[in-house]
DNA sequence: ATGTGTTCCTGTCCGC
DNA sequence: TGCGGACAGGAACACA
């Protein structure tokens, strides 16, 4: 599930729970997710206490108290569960550990924070706080979406002469960090881009089109993400409330939205991933 | 330097 | 109900 929205959304379920409280008792159920776990990572977990948990692109980093932070990846299919939290009231309890949990962190108030993930292309590290920043996962990361380095300007230097596919490019990590499969495709129906279309070639102007357009659809993500947590008990992981607000994404076959058109959304593949698409009003 | 294809792993869904 | 195949939110890595 996650793209930068559900990380946030997921970060935002766990502040409450983790943020100022210390990790009493950590539970490390198998050596690796995607690349093995650091060495010692119970013993470096016990007894910190988590200053602040803050979000860089799709990573959620824990900064603690000993001067470490916790880098955490959900890949595709992680989930961060919370057990033992009721409307501003904690308690112990907490059910047995299910299939695919792979991390279990008990906080001192008595929440319990479970990693779980199916397909384990997730990742967890720690790293010196004070050089996260050139962690190998983040050291080539574009900047965040929301942030200002991200414009026009940037957006331009960064496509032009490109000849990869916009979508490609704006998968691209290392180009703007946090869009997934799912909000590039429905920032390119909103701005009316054809997906094929190569980078390089897509007019200036519709490159700046590109970056509120980028914002607002994040923006409305994680608040619609952000709604399911107003009933908050557990870390579902699930989409949220963004999904029923899809425009092509996973529409294939039904009438393109787009206010006068009347084209029908189609899927297509590029570099072996699903884009979904109006051939009418993108061009 | 760029761009593309493969790969990791498990679960679910769909057609037969 | 079982079985095989396609597909799933990511992204590192190997290769043309």
């Amino acid at each position: 599930m996650p793209e930068l929205p559900e990380v946030e959304t997921v970060r935002r379920g766990l502040l409450p729970v983790m943020e100022g409280d210390v990790i009493r008792k950590a539970d490390i159920r198998r050596p690796d997710l995607r690349w093995p776990l650091p060495d010692r990572m119970a013993a470096r977990l016990e007894g910190a206490r988590v200053e602040r948990l803050r979000r860089r692109s799709k990573y959620i980093l824990g900064d603690l108290s000993t001067e470490e932070t916790l880098l955490v990846h959900l890949g595709m299919s992680g989930r961060m569960l919370i057990s033992g939290a009721q409307v501003g009231q904690f308690h112990h309890d907490h059910p047995a550990p299910a299939k695919h949990d792979h991390v279990v962190l008990d906080m001192a108030r008595g929440p319990r924070v479970t990693f779980n993930d199916a397909r384990r292309f997730g990742a967890m590290d720690l790293c010196a706080t004070e050089a996260i920043d050139r962690h190998p996962l983040l050291a080539g990361l574009g900047p965040e979406p929301f942030g200002n380095d991200f414009n026009e300007d940037y957006l331009v230097a960064r496509l032009s002469g490109r000849k990869m596919p916009i979508k490609a490019a704006l998968l691209d990590q290392r180009i703007v960090a946090g869009l997934g499969n799912i909000y590039v495709c429905e920032v390119l129906h909103r701005a009316g881009i054809s997906p094929s279309q190569p980078a390089g070639a897509v007019a200036p102007q519709q490159v700046a089109q590109l970056v509120p357009l980028v914002r607002d659809v994040l923006a409305e993500a994680i608040e619609a993400g952000g709604s399911s947590l107003r009933d908050y008990r557990q870390a579902d992981g699930d989409l949220g409330y963004f999904q029923h607000r899809f425009r092509a994404y996973g529409r294939e076959g039904e009438a393109c939205p787009t206010p006068g058109c009347t084209g029908t959304i189609q899927r297509m593949v590029q570099s072996g991933r699903s884009t979904f698409h109006c051939p009418e009003c993108q061009r």
